[in-house]
DNA sequence: CCAGAAACGCAACCTGTGGTTGCGTCTGAC
DNA sequence: GTCAGACGCAACCACAGGTTGCGTTTCTGG
């Protein structure tokens, strides 16, 4: 059973960068792709880059604004990118808790 | 603030084919480069990778058995990453929600 | 005992992606 | 009207995921 994740979604979330640039439009509450290369150790390019596949997603949503485009966090998209870490994570624990019960009913059995 | 994440150990769980192969050897118990990839649309020599990569983070242990060699989850780690999801998960939640709040406030202040 | 199949490891190669530099274009400000 | 700031586009480089090909080890059946 290979819980159902939006591989897009994920491999977008999954880049250090990508994350980092959508703690910065949280934090700031939006911003360019300049002021975030500012904040970054990259180029404004390389920023300009994951903005586009963070748009892609839906994660973010950039608007024109004179001569800059500002960009702000869908938030609603990212709480869904967020539930996926959730179920993710909640499939793999329950699995290693089943397995740890398994493995102590084992034991048991052996001693008995 | 950013959330203090293990980048490697992140990204080891951000290829959807580790993933899955983490998936696989939880369900079964355990198996081979082989038998995995037998349950895979790659092939066995992208899966033996995945399984280096996985096991330089800890997150699988192979031990040799004969001419084969059979890979474990290492529970302890995965437990590991698992956290780091629903970290990362909760400050992304956390920020969303003070957002919400100082929206409404700013709405609030408007219509008095 | 040995021949062949099964599993592995290593190396070369292809492709996509994250990153850079360079350059042209548009817009705002003095 | 000019000039600086922000952008977009294109070429290029490095690395990671994937493949094919090949040689090596180990099990197994006759």
């Amino acid at each position: 059973m290979s819980v159902g994740v939006d591989d897009d979604l994920w491999s977008a979330v999954g880049d250090p960068t990508r994350r980092r640039m959508l703690d910065l439009l949280l934090a700031d509450g939006g911003g360019t792709a300049t002021t975030l290369s500012e904040q970054l150790p990259v180029t404004r390019q390389a920023v300009a880059k994951h903005l586009g596949v963070l748009g892609r997603v839906g994660l973010v949503h950039g608007t024109p604004a004179g001569r800059e485009r500002r960009y702000e966090v869908d938030e609603a998209q990212l709480a869904r990118a967020v539930a996926q870490l959730s179920a993710v994570g909640a499939t793999w624990d329950a699995r290693l808790r089943r397995i740890k019960r398994i493995a102590e009913a084992i034991q048991r059995d052996q001693q008995s």
